[in-house]
DNA sequence: ATTTATACTGTATATATATTCAGTAAAATT
DNA sequence: AATTTTACTGAATATATATACAGTATAAAT
């Protein structure tokens, strides 16, 4: 989509804020009044300017006939889901998200960065089954027994998280599967995150 | 909140429904409209009476100056969480509702009708755990191998399905727990619905 | 170099819209 | 039995609102 300008950004935003506050959208007057326009025409201006771009719509003949265009509206965020893949460690680059998902306010306890596609049987005993989405934080700070991202170079797992000084344990919730044991300062080893919550979709 | 008669309810769907297909909200004219009104005066009426029943806030002298109370807005778009109590069926009766969540479209590939709270361990190898919410659709059609809510007098539990002829075996995911072994024709026995997704909130 | 887009002021106006007033009639409440 | 609420029609009107027209000026694109 085109790029707005600084004061069309402005009206935008505008609009949006009054149908927040108020419930519908402003009208060519409004809109003066809280960027402080004098004349109805310069709303009007970028009203059209922003329809041209694809922004909103305008119902002509219509009071307040504007509707915020989907990719517009933040009815609600986004998240991306990631697949877990040996090979790349998990990032938000493009080439690396499955999909989006619709994000809403307090689906867990705490706040999270991105969904993982799981890959595998792992973490079976946590319950924690193949293609689920596991909700991860972005975050280094981890505890003994958080279920953890961890990449060792170019290998990305999710594991049961367990430290003792220098010494990092990497403990799978499998019978089938081995320990990891690594150092603190190895290369190429880093924690990429910690599991918050958990989605099945079937 | 008190009340609404049958056409105070059309109308208020009618407002709900202009507002998702145009963006803002309808005036009386449009009211009219939709629902077949000759006086502008008959939407006029209604919408007064809306806002004296505390469904909706008038702006006056604004167009369409129309705002939705946020019980109005929002009670359509939550859905229930239910804790699975060994002495009640999983109703939708308020004593039985734990709290609201967000609901979004395509959370899970099928729709769904409210969360169960699960309890225990029965489905342990199925990865559902204690207090993982389990997102399940009102329905009596089940396949064999589907993870059903199956009421047997009072008691509650979520198990897989699996029927030949006019036998069915409820199957625990757990070794330390028991089939059960019931008759299609069993009194007091129900199938409330089934499985469709899982939520795990830490 | 010329055109187009941006960013406004200022005036004017047709019409879209809320809202009041005057009725009618049935149902519900007091 | 009397009053209020619901559920409208029909007409009238003040004003809220979109929108066109006439300008000015600067920046960006072709």
């Amino acid at each position: 989509m085109k790029e707005l300008t600084i004061q069309q950004k402005k009206v935008l935003q505008c609009i949006k804020f009054y149908i927040k506050k108020t419930g519908f959208p402003p009208t060519r007057a409004n809109i003066c009044r809280e960027l402080g326009f004098k004349s109805p025409n310069a709303a009007e201006s970028h009203l059209r300017a922003l329809e041209k771009k694809g922004y909103i719509t305008i119902e002509n003949g219509a009071s307040r006939g504007i509707n915020l265009t989907e990719n517009t509206a933040e009815k609600s965020q986004t998240i991306p889901v990631i697949g877990l893949v040996a090979a790349g460690s998990p990032t938000l680059a493009d080439e690396n998200i499955e999909k989006h998902i619709p994000y809403q306010e307090s689906l867990f306890l705490s706040d999270f960065d991105y969904f993982l596609r799981v890959k595998g049987l792992s973490m079976k005993d946590a319950g924690i089954m193949e293609d689920d989405l596991v909700a991860i934080k972005k975050t280094t700070e981890v505890r003994n027994g958080d279920i953890v991202v961890a990449r060792i170079d170019d290998e990305v797992t999710l594991k049961y998280f367990q430290s003792s000084g220098n010494q990092i344990k990497l403990i799978p919730a499998n019978d089938d599967f081995e320990e990891i044991y690594i150092n603190k300062e190895t290369e190429g080893f880093f924690i990429e995150g910690k599991s918050v919550g958990l989605i099945r979709e079937n």
